[in-house]
DNA sequence: TAGGCCATCTGGTCCT
DNA sequence: AGGACCAGATGGCCTA
């Protein structure tokens, strides 16, 4: 079952720490170095003649005579020389490829990072951020266009589109979580809440027949929800050891707020929201934008996107926002 | 143990 | 020639 990739943590540490390429590719040179110090051979399993008489010489006549010559541009032996050149060319072109994937990832993790629901110690995995991403900016052009609130089911529905299972559990855990007016303004929403028998500790986001994930239905996806058990959120140990924890605790500075025009704008001095003591906290600050921009803006703003304090589990949070409402019904 | 996800290596192709 | 990009192969890690 795919889960959120929770990277170990000798990766994690490997990919924060500046000094790892070089650890890397002396480690990985050491191995390529024994490798490459092993005899020659060619496509047929021969040691290399070259490596057995050690010849300097970079070209030679393939001294075959019984086979039919070949066309095109003779294929040259692997001499020492070719040998340490071409090794030191794929030692060279693997770094740029680790490099260069890297990059990639950093460029992943800041998706992942203006994603509605994020967490730097349960990700998303690449292909559920990308699928993510897409609903994400599919959801806010439809509250652009048509003036659909994101506090709803319907913004759940767009942004769970197509994602797996849990990654869709996660959302709209998050989501939910964060919004939980939602799910309290309408009478029958309240008893699906107190009625629904939920196994566990896990959202029951699932709908009964689905496809099992990766990717089932997705419209099945969306219209067999329920909403998530509070009660299961309530209990601390939910928080702290369950894997499917949507948010886990904050633990860092806040994510950068997602320009309007396409570029992540980074806050450089301390912003008065930042060091609010919210009991979730936006993502996104007031920024300075045009004219052109305000309602985007306002509507950026409004995507349930939040993040846990570090001090504060759900139950506190739940106790501290939602109060005597979730008390109630859970005292039925 | 199977399956999902990942990083890395590698060879091929295209471009400068 | 060398770099960027890509996709296939491989093996490790993790979880159900």
């Amino acid at each position: 079952m795919a889960k959120p990739y929770a990277k170990s943590k000798e990766m994690t540490e490997l990919v924060s720490s500046t000094s790892w390429i070089d650890e890397a590719l002396s480690s990985q040179d050491k191995m390529q170095d024994q490798a490459w110090s092993q005899p020659a051979y060619d496509t047929m399993g021969n040691i290399n003649s070259e490596e057995q008489g050690s010849m300097d010489e970079e070209e030679e006549e393939e001294g075959d005579g019984e086979k039919p010559k070949r066309r095109g541009p003779k294929k040259k032996k692997m001499t020492k020389a070719r040998m340490e050149r071409f090794r030191a060319r794929r030692v060279k072109a693997n770094a740029r490829e680790r490099s260069r994937m890297h990059g990639l990832n950093d460029a992943l993790e800041n998706l992942r990072s203006v994603m509605p629901c994020y967490s730097r110690t349960q990700k998303l995995s690449k292909i559920e951020t990308l699928r993510l991403a897409r609903n994400y900016i599919w959801a806010l052009s439809e509250v652009l266009e048509s003036g659909q609130t994101t506090e709803g089911k319907g913004f759940i529905e767009m942004l769970c589109r197509g994602l797996s299972q849990p990654t869709s559990n996660l959302v709209a855990g998050c989501l939910q979580l964060n919004s939980p007016a939602m799910f309290f303004d309408k009478h029958e929403e309240k008893s699906m809440i107190c009625e629904s028998a939920i196994p566990s500790h896990t959202f029951n986001y699932q709908s009964p027949g689905l496809p099992s994930p990766p990717y089932g239905n997705v419209e099945a996806h969306i219209l067999h929800l329920k909403p998530l058990t509070f009660k299961s959120l309530l209990n601390p140990s939910f928080v702290s050891h369950n894997p499917d924890c949507p948010t886990p605790p904050y633990e860092g500075p806040l994510t950068p707020p997602l320009s309007i025009t396409g570029n992540f704008s980074l806050k450089q001095n301390g912003s008065p929201d930042l060091n609010k003591s919210y009991p979730f906290i936006s993502q996104y600050p007031s920024v300075s934008l045009g004219e052109g921009h305000r309602h985007a803006s306002h509507i950026h703003s409004m995507v349930p996107r939040y993040e846990l304090p570090i001090d504060m589990t759900y139950e506190s949070y739940s106790q501290h926002v939602v109060g005597s409402q979730i008390t109630g019904i859970f005292n039925k």
